[in-house]
DNA sequence: CGTATTGCTACGATAAATGTAGCAATGGAG
DNA sequence: CTCCATTGCTACATTTATCGTAGCAATACG
């Protein structure tokens, strides 16, 4: 395996600027999704698949290795996967997007 | 053209989650980072366009378009794309990706 | 008129995601 | 041990998204 993007290679990382990198792992197809799906307790990857609207476990076992390079996804020891601390830090920054986004859909469909 | 979403067609809606919605249209190429550039001025398509590493046009304008839509960005009377006051509330929640971003990136290159 | 912006589009080439199928490894139940 | 179900994970052909380059019509200034 060893994709590594860890020392330097995620894309948008050029810029020499970290919420870049961040902003581009994050922007890409499943990754917000499965942080937030991981948000409460570990899945195994077929549980996530199925949260995921069955998303193609192709790309889901993609975003999963990159999230696990940049410390925000680990796999448990009995097989499953979660949080590190890290990554539900992360998620933490998200939460506030749960009730944004439910006064985005009253203003949508207003 | 008339591409789609402000009436209910951002993908992921499907399952009736708005957040789903949020998190599908958010996790699209540049959608974050254009939130990010425009977060204090409103830019031209073209500054945006440097701004946003020289992206390709065609996508960065679909991003616009839907990102129109969904009531986050709009098109000024004189030109430039700027955040409407739903975009900047938005965008205040992703604030905090910030200095996460810093921090991460201090654990990552530990 | 020429020139230099603006927002935006066309289109072939390339990269990414989808959908379906299946692998090797592990852990019981009989 | 065999059978079966589950785990994480991969192959591969098809479809979709994005890239990169070029260029359009509209507007403004001299």
């Amino acid at each position: 395996m060893a994709k590594q993007a860890a020392s330097g290679g995620v894309r948008g990382s050029r810029t020499g600027r970290p919420v870049m990198a961040l902003l581009d792992l994050l922007g890409r197809r499943w990754s917000l999704r499965i942080l937030w799906e991981l948000r409460d307790a570990p899945l195994t990857s077929r549980a996530l698949r199925t949260a995921c609207d069955e998303a193609s476990p192709t790309v889901l076992q993609a975003r999963l290795t990159e999230l696990r390079e940049a410390g925000f996804v680990e796999l448990g020891d009995g097989g499953g996967y979660g949080l590190t601390p890290l990554g539900r830090e992360l998620c933490e920054t998200f939460m506030p997007l749960h009730r944004f986004a439910e006064r985005w859909r009253s203003k949508r469909s207003a």
